[in-house]
DNA sequence: ATTATCTATAGATCTATAGATAATGC
DNA sequence: ATTATCTATAGATCTATAGATAATGC
């Protein structure tokens, strides 16, 4: 049975795909070229046309990522003037992002990533620190309006802020997903917000 | 050369305290029963006579670890009365214990305790509730006593701080360990802290 | 006599390469 | 003619076992 051809671009895409199902699915160090080539539905060997090597496949799903989060900040980021309310959307963004490929947070401790390939390393470290900074400014601007109170560091905020996002999603991880993720997320936010908020007096 | 024949008691400390280092140093997916055997500097079939199996390896470390971690924090509660004391001596032993094995959060995201080592995930587990717990004991504490402010869970500020933790403890790991995760995480728990301190109106 | 260690090796996996084959598109 | 895929396999690793050897402790 022969498998189907596909153009070059569409393969490589679809062995993106799966690379990302498969590390959801069996985690980052499970996904060797021969499981992934069985998802895709091609011989192991095939693989290697289209990615010289291994660490080449890891380098385009970084960069799948990178962009799909990248779009999902400015898509959140559009949806409003408020600090606050921007606030709340990136937030908001990165749990969904994360319910949807659970592979993100595993990644950031993958083998793959801390001692087989610096540059995947680098990827997702820009990654981070572009969320940071995406928040570093929504805080500012929300302090400068007296939004926010402004006795702590618009930076430190941020520190928090993704902190808690990163706490809940390897509670969410470790204890096999049994609750859901952006409710509990939000609901935390909430809370940290709420001891954030501008004092009256 | 022979090596030096030592008690299997001896030798059995000696290599769980190697596993523990090489997973700082290479990365718990690395820690193979070569690289253990040569650390130690015995043949790498003389390990499987101490394991019988890997996970039985891992199973000691854990172990190894738990004990390790609850007297870290048995000795920080001992050392006041004082709940927000008693908080940040939680915290600060936390820290310290990362600092000193920088695997322990790569561990909660290895291939070895996520795919292979269901026990290993439930006694990991188990230390992140245990800690958990105390926090949020010395939090309800501290409320009942109006040292913390009284309008948000003890359990979500657990939550907070255990976030605190692992957050910075990510970014001082993917950061290349840039900065002192001691000073950096106490600086970012007096921020939080200062604003869960009890409102004097 | 007991037991810690060694030598040697089986058997499983995994990445990557070489060369053949067949489908696609000009 | 180009190129996506396949078959076959090399070479590297890794866990685990079998049986021999030598140091330790009664």
């Amino acid at each position: 049975m022969p498998t189907m051809r596909k153009p070059a671009d569409l393969r490589k895409a679809e062995i993106v795909a799966k690379v990302i199902d498969l590390a959801d699915r069996i985690g980052p160090d499970r996904v060797t070229t021969g499981a992934v080539a069985k998802a895709v539905g091609v011989t192991q060997a095939a693989l290697f046309r289209h990615f010289p090597t291994k660490a080449d496949m890891w380098g385009a799903t970084a960069d799948h990522v990178a962009e799909t989060l990248s779009a999902a900040w400015a898509e959140a980021l559009a949806q409003s003037d408020d600090p606050v309310t921007r606030l709340k959307a990136l937030v908001t963004a990165q749990l969904d992002r994360i319910a949807a490929s659970p592979a993100l947070p595993m990644l950031l401790f993958s083998r793959e990533l801390n001692v087989e390939n610096a540059d995947l390393r680098a990827a997702f470290r820009n990654l981070l620190t572009a969320f940071h900074g995406h928040i570093v400014r929504e805080a500012d601007a929300a302090q400068h309006r007296h939004l926010l109170r402004d006795d702590v560091l618009a930076a430190d905020i941020a520190v928090l802020l993704s902190s808690l996002v990163q706490g809940v999603a390897i509670r969410w991880s470790l204890g096999a997903r049994g609750f859901p993720l952006r409710d509990e997320g939000l609901r935390l936010l909430d809370v940290q917000l709420h001891l954030l908020a501008a004092r009256k007096d």
